[in-house]
DNA sequence: CTGTGTTTGACTAACGTACGTCAAAAAAAT
DNA sequence: ATTTTTTTGACGTACGTTAGTCAAACACAG
């Protein structure tokens, strides 16, 4: 009825109780013979090992290693205050978070602070990745060292990591143009793209992603190239404030980034009626209050609490070599209006 | 540095390891003097169980039984598929996860089933709801019987379930509104509904939500009386047809429920161009297509996978008393265009 | 056949908790 | 002071696994 156990096993077999437990944890000392004995067993009776008794037994705990990027970006200072709260939890699961912050945008700093994690020697590392070929020879470094690599929200393209958790940028993207080609078949005219850097992946996927649903379905509408904000509200507001002058014709914008503080401010300057349609990322303080006033039309977010529990699920998974399900990784980007706001 | 332990407590109360377990499980004879000394050495130390440890002791497994509608519904069969998967892996977690179908839409069948679950003395009952004063009675009863209802999709109102699963069904409706609306914005005209039924709460309030926003937002699209198909496609298919032709200023078709074979097909006997915008629920072989060939612009979906995940959780936490993240039931509802269809 | 090295089995303690038994200690009743 | 009752401690066993020691059994070369 219940699930067997290394004592069932063993029986099966026709071995002890040491010799089962030599195969399994692969010690040295077994005859190829033997060993096959046992896993034929093992396999016949559908033998899993109890990890959580595993555990009890070798006083196992998991230290996992989150790195983040630091800076005004309110939505990693949202993700900074997640691990907060997760690191009080997590402990029941015998896991142990820990945080360390890097400048955003800054490979070689993300790479050192690999390393170090490499030195702590931690179970998992979890980052939030930023493209550049020192870090992916810190990844590479991390794997050799048998520590588990999982990026979170921003991947990192060709590297060792384990898995990504996050939104599928792209696909972002592309739900970003099918929204704002729909709410602009009134009156054609130019679209904006406000960007944060295109040294991280996400930002590019989603650009790539919008161009591509753009040109293909909506061709009334002309698509300018990105202007880069680097997530700062003063810069987001000047340069969008000269594109907007440069053409008056716009009458869309898309801002894959941050510092959505800055497009309100440009935005305001404009009559209500003359206003372009908006569709941002990351619903936060100032886009909620947009959305409501109708000054923005869609906001797309990501949920960092889901991320994070799924990544930590996906953690201890990679760690204890269970396999996940594909589907736990993936994280569905939302999308609000001002109606479905919660 | 790691977790306090029983004898930590012991020794802090000094007392000895059998008082602590007395208090811990609630036996008798232990005078209420000591029991303080010993309920105030595990605050003082921040004593939490060890679950794992425990469960492993006790030989504990969860018995966790899923109620869901049987039918031709494609979304409940996907649940029942799901299920199945999760039962399999569950098992690692000491999780037995059993299921019965009952008819949908049936009040009685559902408490008839409530009831044989509660006579099998399992540790918690997840199900669909379906509005019923049998259903409510059955549910105080199980709960009277120390077992947790946790409701899944569908809601209870005033129920004593212990928490809902699913996605906020008012602000799908909202959702469906806000985009429909914009949709329509270029041609006003009447909106149609097509409902499976209104014995269900889910489909109530999806209705709810839907009509607040369309007279508050946009006033110049006029909402039709919902229409109910019984989620069987020829029914939808006959009543949509007979609006369509009562109503040809249709410009807009909401359907919160199943049966989108039908609707397609009544859609399809319609020139391409004067097609009204098109918004449904769950996505399927059907509504994938349709959304491709341009027939549905938008489905909205609530995942089941996440669904179920998520439902295990809360009631491996309800029945182990430790407190849930409210985050955690709720699932959002994801929204497909053509452009980012999985 | 002996000696050497390898493989295997039997046994023990531990992880943190649950739960039972029995006796010792303390408190309450006589 | 003695008996009765209640409270407490000491101890053992168990859950499924890890990890160790030690001796017995075995294979194989010389």
């Amino acid at each position: 009825m219940s699930r067997p156990t290394v004592h069932d096993v063993a029986r099966v077999a026709n071995v002890s109780l040491s010799t089962v437990d030599r195969v399994l944890n692969g010690r040295t000392g077994v005859r190829a013979a033997t060993e096959e004995r046992v896993r034929t067993a093992m396999k016949q009776l559908g033998y899993e090992r109890d990890i959580m008794a595993a555990n009890l037994s070798r006083k196992r705990n998991y230290a996992i290693h989150f790195v983040i990027p630091d800076g005004p970006n309110s939505f990693m200072r949202n993700l900074a205050a997640e691990l907060e709260t997760h690191a009080q939890v997590a402990l029941r699961d015998r896991t142990e978070i820990s945080v360390s912050l890097v400048p955003p945008f800054d490979g070689r700093g993300l790479a050192a602070a690999l390393r170090r994690a490499r030195e702590a020697k931690v179970d998992g590392v979890v980052m939030v990745a930023t493209e550049s070929a020192e870090v992916r020879q810190a990844v590479l470094e991390l794997r050799a060292a048998g520590i588990q690599v999982v990026t979170l929200v921003s991947d990192l393209s060709a590297s060792a990591r384990g898995h990504f958790v996050g939104i599928d940028n792209v696909a972002a993207g592309r739900t970003a143009a099918g929204l704002l080609g729909r709410f602009c078949q009134a009156r054609p005219g130019r679209i904006a793209i406000v960007a944060g850097s295109m040294l991280v992946r996400d930002h590019v996927e989603r650009r790539l992603g919008f161009e591509q649903v753009m040109h293909a379905d909506f061709p009334t509408l002309e698509v300018l190239a990105p202007v880069e904000g680097g997530d700062e509200a003063a810069r987001v507001d000047r340069l969008l404030t000269d594109v907007l002058q440069a053409y008056p014709d716009v009458v869309g914008v898309y801002s894959l980034g941050g510092g959505n503080r800055g497009l309100r401010k440009a935005l305001d300057r404009i009559d209500a009626a003359d206003r372009p349609r908006v569709v941002v990322h990351e619903l936060t303080e100032q886009s909620r209050t947009a959305l409501q006033d109708g000054v923005f039309d869609a906001v797309l977010q990501q949920d960092i609490h889901k991320e994070v529990t799924s990544a930590l699920v996906i953690m201890r998974n990679l760690i204890e070599a269970v396999p996940t399900d594909p589907r736990t990784g993936l994280i569905h980007t939302e999308i609000f209006l001002r109606d479905n706001l919660p």
